[in-house]
RNA sequence: GGUUUGGUAGCUCAACUGGAUAGAGCAACGCCCUUCUAAGGCGUAGGUUCUGGGUUCGAAUCCCAGCCGAAUCACCA
């Protein structure tokens, strides 16, 4: 099936030649759809055309139409606004297109093949020593997303997870625990296993500031207080102990993170979120040294008369980068670097993804650098899939100030407020406790869903706690009502065995509205392409809503079951049909269910 | 301060990458359920697209200058 507008900027191509004798490409031929309210299905553009015309706009448009009528079948007529040509297509053409949705059920899917390229795609990557909030919400949705929408345009996908289960942060908790935690694990306090541990962290914290404050209270100055903190060198020794795979250390580490992995797994299944391959940063970050040490043999790095090493970027137009610490510990570059080669010698990866906040702009054009300049061929091509931070009215999230909107928090007040909305609307009678539970699950998380990926990634956005996310309006849970609805109507259909899904009749006069319910079905395909190559699934949620505002109005004005009208009612049928899989398969790239009733 | 990035209705976001009269939702105010799910539909009101220049048939979009915000430039990850 070759694209609608591909077709028409070939033969805009060649009427160019013939009336103008011009000669451009297909490419610079400006096809658009037509503005709604303008009779038409396609637009042509002719004001670059004009230097070749020498005539005026309309006169111009009027020739190109002209020609274009003559010569392809599909234009049924055209008209001109201004330098605008406007094509209207023949009604048999969407027959016919709907008739081939129909019959190819993957329609806008490529499929993979035994050659699609391998994408690897990282995304989450917490630390664990605190629990998931609304930020890792927005990147692990963009990863979970972006892979599926890669998978649909033909690449093979890996999702990978790097677990950063080491370092001074970890330690922290990890004392606190120790300090103060009377042998409280996840079972005895009744908590997950990783809102026990973020507590640790927490309260490690608050000692540590009171520590400070009682230093600088006897006189000592604040750098110097934070240096010669006993907690913090508590701290550091102990990271000293891990490093040497002290007994003690590694058996309270092993202890403590399985807690947090138990809680993490908890979240992740209810973000309907999962991973292909799981890295580690402790089995990475010695690799990354290694690769480092070599980079200083070879000269590339320097070392510092403390025995820090560096890189110098100052070619690159770069500051200096340090990779190693005096004391010969890695730093999160560092397990960067191992990271990447770990996963190139275990996978042919043709292309990385890593989706990580724009706050690491900065730290991702560094590593590209590195990888390439430690002879990684791919350094240079990783994409960094950098989305914005999501802001509270009054501006950053922190958690010091607890201001931080926890992730099982917030999905379980979205699924609450489903509830109560839907035993309010009191519609699914009949359904049992489970499946009604099931019902205020898919609704609650796709609104949070939605909330989040209808954004463009790249932009920062705003989430106001004191207002619930909406359940009305351009939201998750009005795209899965109208695809109730529709159900609804199929339902009953088939109750009354009509078998609506047969071609087209060639005697069914089409609406306006069905023919543009039509035009969006078979945009389907570059919307998912275009979703691809900018990396925005908030693409596909802004079609699917406007595809639903269409479908909607449509559902409102006119009769479906109940159209007397056979052949009319069959088209309808199989239009609603068609709208309610878009909507679904394109839901589903977003990770959002539909209840086939709410 | 350097670099990067953003500024669109009261609020949250769009705008097919330079196209026609800048669109949706929320909030406000009117309508529409004895018709297929009213978590819906229709309407009213709301804009100097931060400001000022420039580029051209045409600018929210590109360029320059300024104002405001964010991120980053760490022996934190």
């Amino acid at each position: 099936m070759q694209e609608l507008e591909t077709i028409f900027k070939e033969a805009v191509v060649k009427a160019l030649a013939a009336l103008y004798e011009a000669e451009v490409s297909v490419e610079s031929v400006q096809v658009q759809g037509t503005r709604k309210e303008i009779a038409g299905d396609l637009t042509v553009v002719v004001f670059p055309f004009l230097r070749f015309s020498r005539k005026g706009p309309e006169q111009t448009a009027e020739e190109i139409g002209a020609y274009l009528k003559e010569n392809v079948d599909l234009i049924e007529d055209f008209s001109v606004i201004k330098g605008f040509l406007n094509l209207e297509i023949a009604a048999s053409h969407w027959k016919s297109m709907l008739d081939y949705i129909t019959e190819n059920p993957n329609y806008g899917f490529t499929s993979v093949t035994s050659d699609s390229p391998l994408v690897m795609v990282e995304y989450s990557s917490p630390n664990t020593n605190k629990p998931l909030h609304l930020g890792h919400i927005r990147n692990n949705l963009l990863g979970w997303s972006i892979a599926e929408i890669l998978k649909a345009t033909g690449n093979k996908v890996i999702k990978t997870n790097i677990v950063n289960d080491r370092g001074i942060h970890i330690c922290k908790s990890m004392l606190a625990w120790q300090k103060w935690g009377e042998g409280r694990t996840p079972q005895s306090s009744k908590m997950k296993g990783d809102h026990l541990i973020g507590d640790f962290y927490v309260k490690f914290d608050k000692e540590y500031k009171k520590e400070i404050a009682e230093l600088v209270a006897k006189g000592m100055a604040k750098e110097e207080a934070e240096e010669n903190s006993p907690l913090m060198q508590e701290a550091r020794e102990m990271l000293r102990k891990w490093e040497a795979k002290d007994e003690d250390v590694y058996a309270l580490w092993q202890k403590m993170n399985s807690w947090v992995y138990d809680g993490f797994d908890i979240t992740y299944k209810r973000l309907g979120v999962d991973f292909d391959k799981i890295y580690y940063e402790s089995d990475t970050y010695l690799v990354g040294k290694e690769k480092v040490l070599e980079g200083l043999e070879k000269g590339m790095f320097y070392k510092r008369e403390d025995g820090s090493v560096w890189a110098n970027l100052n070619a690159e137009g770069l500051d200096e980068k340090i990779l190693l610490r005096s004391d010969g510990t890695s730093v999160y570059m560092t397990q960067d670097i191992g990271t990447a080669k770990l996963r190139f010698d275990d996978f042919s990866i043709d292309k990385m993804v890593y989706v990580v906040g724009n706050e690491q702009n900065y730290h991702f054009q560094v590593l590209s650098i590195l990888l390439t300049k430690l002879g990684f061929e791919w350094g240079k091509d990783l994409k960094h899939f950098s989305y914005g931070m999501v802001e509270l009215p009054e501006g950053k999230m922190k958690s010091r100030e607890g201001t931080v909107v926890d992730a099982d928090d917030l999905m379980d007040e979205m699924i609450d407020v489903a509830r109560s909305t839907s035993e309010e609307l009191g519609k699914l009678e009949g359904y049992s406790k489970e499946e009604a539970e099931n019902v205020y699950r898919q609704v609650g998380m796709a609104s949070l869903k939605y909330f989040i990926l209808k954004v463009d990634p790249k932009k920062n956005m705003v989430f106001n706690p004191k207002e619930s996310i909406d359940f009305n309006g351009n939201t998750g849970s009005f795209i899965q009502y109208t695809f109730a609805r529709i159900c609804s109507i199929i339902r009953k259909a088939e109750e009354d065995g009509v078998m609506y899904n047969t071609t087209v009749d060639a005697d069914v006069q089409l609406s306006s509205q069905e023919v543009e319910l039509i035009k969006s079905l078979t945009r389907f395909k570059s919307i998912i392409e275009e979703a691809a190559t900018l990396y925005s699934p908030a693409i596909i949620a802004n079609y699917v809503y406007d595809l639903v505002k269409d479908y909607n109005r449509f559902y409102h004005d006119c009769l479906i079951l109940k159209e007397e009208n056979e052949s009319l009612k069959m088209f309808r049928l199989k239009l609603s049909s068609n709208v309610a899989q878009i909507l679904k398969r394109g839901m589903g790239l977003l990770g959002i269910e539909m209840p086939k009733r709410m």
